[in-house]
DNA sequence: TCTGGGGTCCTAGGACCC
DNA sequence: TCTGGGGTCCTAGGACCC
């Protein structure tokens, strides 16, 4: 909705987060060229980022870039706990707050005002305040609509402040780099720069119709309504997870049935836990295999009763892999596989029946006419639940001896990147290379 | 000496039904 | 003999975001 008033929407942005806590944790760290993550780098510093580290770079590239590169293992549950921290000197201002990630959140002060002042003074206070309570720096864009603020704390970044009155947003927008409009990445800003597009300003004088054509419905929709000042999203708390997944890199492996059966038996155990812990199921599972050449291949297959038990979801996915291997005779060596669950409803009752029988590759048969195996794996994946909930996750579960190789991440960084999955909880995710 | 893991959404085509 | 249009669901691939 964009506001009939001022400016009131800030977009809150924490600079470089995982790099930031372990600078403020260890001191020696400070100012210097810091990356999260051994085998590949999960967040970089800024120092990191100015010889051209990047998160998502294989570590030993970045480390011939920035000869001088502190490499840490990382402290995630640190950033968990210190980003709470964040979100309550948020929620001090105002209570509409919306988390969009670890280290980001939206706020609406419209109604924070009268309390404390213009919208500009509580973005300077807010930044005081969790650089003085937290220890962290964090950026900060003040405009009338989500995806202005938005563009506006990109521009402010590092550590800094950007404030776009109503009567400046043109100006503001006009000199800007197309790639800063949510939804353009490097594909569609190649596309436009094709077209001679470079800057926002440009955009606001193409033709709707060329954009649509060039870029399709959705991303020209976002494009003309940024240009109208327009934005139909207002700060509200985000929806719970559509689909749940898991995936896990392999390097480079021959895929035997073995470590089909075992990596999908891993992936499955999460992937059906955390349904399971959500009190939800799905009836589409997706499966991606990445081949050498880093293309992916996926596989989709909807079964008419929602899945959540482990063993049922990994017999569904390691026959799609297979099919996919099938498809695919002339690929090797495999690098990575994925499982993901979507079509997510309330989990009501046992799963008595199984989609297929037959026999699962590394996996046995898994004939079961009279659904009674499927109510024992209800009760089986209950109990493993039940200890989890008490001894932790890693208390009981599958050997994950085959993801041992170098280059894996650690669990509790796949936990960080976890979204909630139904009750509308916040939603947290992984930061990005802010 | 090769490139993580968690997601969302869009598009296009096909099957199928009325 | 030839042929309509709309709607829904599903699949595969890809772009994008954090």
């Amino acid at each position: 909705m964009a506001p009939g008033g001022g400016a009131t929407i800030l977009h809150a942005d924490l600079d470089a987060y995982y790099a930031s806590v372990e600078q403020l944790l260890d001191p020696s760290l400070r100012g210097r060229p810091v990356a999260v993550g051994g085998g590949v780098v999960l967040a970089a510093s800024y120092e990191a980022r100015a010889c051209g580290v990047v998160a998502g770079m294989p570590g030993w590239r970045a480390r011939r870039l920035c000869p001088g590169l502190v490499t840490v293992g990382g402290h995630f549950a640190e950033y968990q706990r210190l980003a709470e921290r964040v979100v309550e000197v948020l929620r001090s201002f105002t209570p509409v707050v919306e988390r969009v990630s670890i280290d980001e959140a939206f706020l609406d002060v419209a109604g924070a005002r009268r309390l404390f002042g213009p919208p500009a003074r509580i973005a300077a206070s807010l930044r005081r305040r969790v650089r003085d309570q937290v220890g962290l720096p964090i950026s900060v864009g003040v405009a009338r609509t989500k995806h202005l603020a938005k563009i506006a704390s990109q521009v402010a970044k590092p550590d800094g402040l950007v404030v776009v009155e109503p009567d400046e947003e043109g100006r503001f927008l006009a000199p800007l780099p197309v790639g800063l409009v949510w939804g353009v990445g490097p594909a569609t800003r190649a596309r436009l720069a094709a077209s001679g597009i470079d800057t926002i300003g440009q955009l606001a004088t193409t033709p709707s119709v060329f954009l649509e054509r060039a870029l399709g419905q959705a991303v020209a929709g976002t494009l003309t309504s940024l240009a109208a000042n327009v934005d139909p999203r207002g700060v509200a708390p985000g929806r719970s997870a559509r689909s749940v997944g898991a995936q896990a890199a392999l390097g480079r492996r021959i895929p035997s049935t073995e470590l089909v059966w075992t990596t999908v038996g891993y992936l499955a155990d999460r992937v059906a836990g955390r349904l399971r812990d959500a009190g939800q199921a799905g009836r589409t599972v997706t499966v991606r295999v990445r081949f050498a050449d880093l293309r992916s291949c996926t596989r989709a297959v909807t079964v008419p009763r929602p899945v959540s038990a482990t063993r049922t979801l990994a017999e569904l996915a390691t026959v799609a892999v297979h099919e996919v291997l099938e498809a695919r005779p002339a690929e090797r060596v495999v690098t990575l596989l994925g499982v993901s669950v979507g079509n997510l409803v309330p989990e009501k009752t046992l799963q008595l029946s199984l989609p297929f029988t037959g026999d699962v590759p590394g996996g046995g048969p898994a004939t079961d006419p009279g659904g009674r195996l499927g109510a024992r794996r209800w009760g089986s994946d209950r109990a493993v639940d039940a200890v989890r909930a008490r001894f932790g996750r890693g208390s009981v579960g599958y050997a994950r001896v085959i993801l041992g190789h170098e280059g894996g991440v650690p669990e509790a960084f796949r936990e960080l990147a976890e979204r909630p999955v139904g009750g509308g909880a916040q939603r947290v995710r992984s930061p990005g290379a802010g």
